[in-house]
Formats: C-alpha cells, sequence, structure tokens
DNA sequence: GTTCTTCAGTACCGAACGGTACAGAAACCC
DNA sequence: GGGTTTCTGTACCGTTCGGTACTGAAGAAC
C-alpha cells in the first residue's frame, strides 16, 4: 500500500547522522532538543514524529554508530588469525576515534557513563552495547582458539575484554584531545599482551 | 587573627567527601544542586558561600577525590621498580573502582567526558587532572629506565599512556558493572605488555 | 475537485535548572 | 550588653529543559 498523505520532507536517515554528531560531541545530557533539532535541520515537533522522543532518538544514533561508523570492527573480525582480528580492531579503532572530521572519542562512552539523574537507561544502554561488541569479539577469538592460531589455555573472553579495555581507555584519551599517533603508539604496546605477538609470548 | 561573626556550622570536608561522591554517581551534570546539597547536608546558600559555585565545587571535588581516592597511585609510585610500579598502580586501581562502599568507576573519567553544554570547562579540567597523573607516572618510569630496571629503549612517555589508557578502560567497564575479579583478569594480561614481567619481553 | 491524512511551524506547557536577595539567628569582639 | 560579622533558611529570580496542543499547508487517493 502507498504512503497516505503528505511526505516526510526531510531524509531520515540523513538527519540521524547530524543527530549522532550531535550527541557524540556533547554526549546525552549535553546535547538540548533545540542543539539535536538545528543540527539536523528539522523542526521540534517533526522529530517527536520521526523518533517519538529523545531517549528514542539517541537509542536509534547509537545504533546507526554502531552500523556506520563502527563498521571496521566487524570487518576487523574477518581476519584470518586471533592475533590479526585484534590488531586490526585496535588500529582501526584509534583511526575511527581520532577521524578530522568527526568528533573525537567514541560515541559510546562519552555518550554517557554516570547513571544519575534522567539517564540511567541511556547509561545502561550503552554498556549493553559495548558489551555486544566485546561478546562478538570473545566468540571470534573463542574459534581462534579451537582453530589454533591463539594458545590453547587463552581465555577468550578475558582477551577480548582486555582488547575492548584498550580500545575505552583509548576512546577516553582521544576524548581528551591525544594525537593519533599516540594512540598508534599505545597500541603497539598493547599488542606485545596478545598471544601471537612476535616472540613475546614466550609463556602464557 | 581569630575568626568573626558566627562559625561554619558543618565540616567542609566532610561536605565535600559527600558532594565527590554524588558527582562521581551521577556525572557533573547529572548531579543537580538539590542532589549535591541535600547529600552534603548543607542549605543552598551555604553551598554558595563556602564553595562559589557549582564548577568549583566540582574541581574542589576532584581534588579531595585526587588526594583521597587516589592515594593508592602516589603509593604505586614507591615500589622499587618500573614493573612493579605499574602492577601495584593497576591492581590498586582495579580495586579502587570497585569498592562496595564507593560508586562504581572513576570519577576522573565518568565525571565529563563531552565538551559540549555548559561542561567543556569541566571536560578540559578532568583531562587536565588525568594527565598530571599520567606525567608523574612517566617521571617515575623515566627514573627507571636511567635505573636500569628498564630497558634502555623504553619509551616511558608512551608506556605511561599504555597503562592510564588501561586504567580508563577499567574504569569504563566497572562503572558499566564489571566484576572486581575480570578487571583484575584483564590487568593480569595487560601487565604482559610492559617490561619486566615474567620471560614474556623476549623483544622490545 | 473534494476529502482525508500526514506533514511543518509557532507558541506554549509545567518542571527543573543554577544562582541570588533578603531576613533572621547565632557567635565573636569590645 | 551593644555592635558587628557571618552563618542559615526561605522564597524567589530568569532561563532552559523535554514535551505537546493547535493551526495551516501540502500531497495522495478517490
Amino acid at each position: 500500500m502507498a504512503e497516505r498523505g503528505r511526505p516526510r520532507g526531510f531524509d531520515a536517515d540523513a538527519a540521524l547522522d547530524r543527530a549522532v554528531e550531535v550527541f557524540w560531541r556533547q554526549g546525552y545530557e549535553g546535547a538540548s532538543l533545540s542543539d539535536l533539532t538545528d543540527a539536523m535541520g528539522i523542526n521540534r515537533t517533526s522529530m517527536y514524529a520521526a523518533y517519538g522522543n529523545k531517549e528514542e532518538l539517541f537509542r536509534r544514533a547509537v545504533n546507526r554508530y554502531a552500523e556506520a561508523d563502527m563498521a571496521y570492527a566487524r570487518e576487523a573480525l574477518t581476519r584470518p588469525t586471533g592475533y590479526a582480528v585484534i590488531a586490526a580492531f585496535l588500529h582501526a579503532n584509534v583511526d575511527a576515534i581520532t577521524r578530522a572530521d568527526r568528533p573525537a572519542g567514541c560515541l559510546s562512552v562519552q555518550g554517557g557513563l554516570a547513571d544519575g539523574g534522567d539517564n540511567g537507561r541511556v547509561a545502561e544502554f550503552l554498556a549493553a552495547s559495548r558489551l555486544t561488541g566485546e561478546q562478538a569479539l570473545a566468540d571470534r577469538l573463542s574459534r581462534a582458539v579451537a582453530e589454533g592460531d591463539l594458545p590453547a589455555d587463552t581465555d577468550p573472553v578475558a582477551l577480548a575484554r582486555y582488547v575492548m579495555v584498550v580500545s575505552e581507555g583509548n576512546a577516553v584519551h582521544a576524548a581528551a584531545g591525544a594525537e593519533r599517533a599516540a594512540l598508534h603508539a599505545t597500541v603497539d604496546i598493547a599488542l606485545r599482551a596478545v598471544p601471537g605477538h612476535a616472540a613475546a609470548d614466550a609463556d602464557a
């Protein structure tokens, strides 16, 4: 069936991209509806009609962010070995959180950490969103153990958590203005803890 | 000279401790003046007379947090070797951000990351506060290189940044409800990247 | 062309925000 | 005890918050 009535006068996905950027730069609480609608180029009423409310807009923005701006993470999972997956993910992550044409840092970290006030649900939602990625990585590393390119005694869950910890810590640094090269250097150090790093994992 | 007029009816330091906890749990923006003064047990006017305004109260709260709740960091710097310093710091950090009687995570991380809205100065202040600790660690590691207990080609600045990245990533995880044991396991992995880890640093 | 549905925009809602004026009370100095 | 100084408490300031009626206009179906 065709859509009745007057069709929407703006591109909902394009507007969502603008919302992503505002939330990314200012966080959930710091982004007011006026900030959002101004950036999206639409009216307050149109926003409510299209997305429901501010929290729902944020959830959709985060989902879109996970799809578009974190595509590198899914790409990294396709690398042939556990070590290659981790190295690709961490280096691509650094590039993503230090892009000149995007806000510094990571939306799913600086969007909201504290659980006080009206954004308790938001912090939970972001935590769950991050955990999804962590579990996907753990699954991939588990397969790497099964395939033998990670040592048999490797704990894939713990290793995945370590990798995410490094990426989140880098995001905090990036939000504070750290240089891209510095964060790549951090990754180079971090990778020394990963089984498969050249001659650096004699024990484990 | 003795103090003139009616003396203050509350303990300013004790009240500040309460404020630390509110900011820690709810972040700068998420903590309203009513939340703060209720927890501090004092009146709105008394708070303004004693601390100036909300942002100044936050700065003092962060400074007190750095003194009291992060004493473990200064203690860690006294360990005899670079590796021991890092191991002590990271493990003590995990305990600090997962204390049952305190909010989860780290005030200087979740206090405010985004620079939007009215808290741009706050994010900058926190970043500077974190950088102070990072530089103190870098100085200590530089001494470790000079003293020979870290390899001569170690970059103390990069290594200090790596350590802080791990601690900040752990703080993000802790704020999301991660278990203490899991974060200690993360630290155990992270330490494998540090020169001096048992037989694990063949290269570098 | 008529009707109906959905859009866009203004103007507004009550509530909460950070911050302050003002009045009264309490403790010091003399 | 008088005078002064500083604290405490209430009540309020203007602003901004997220969210919503309500008015027109625009387009599709018939």
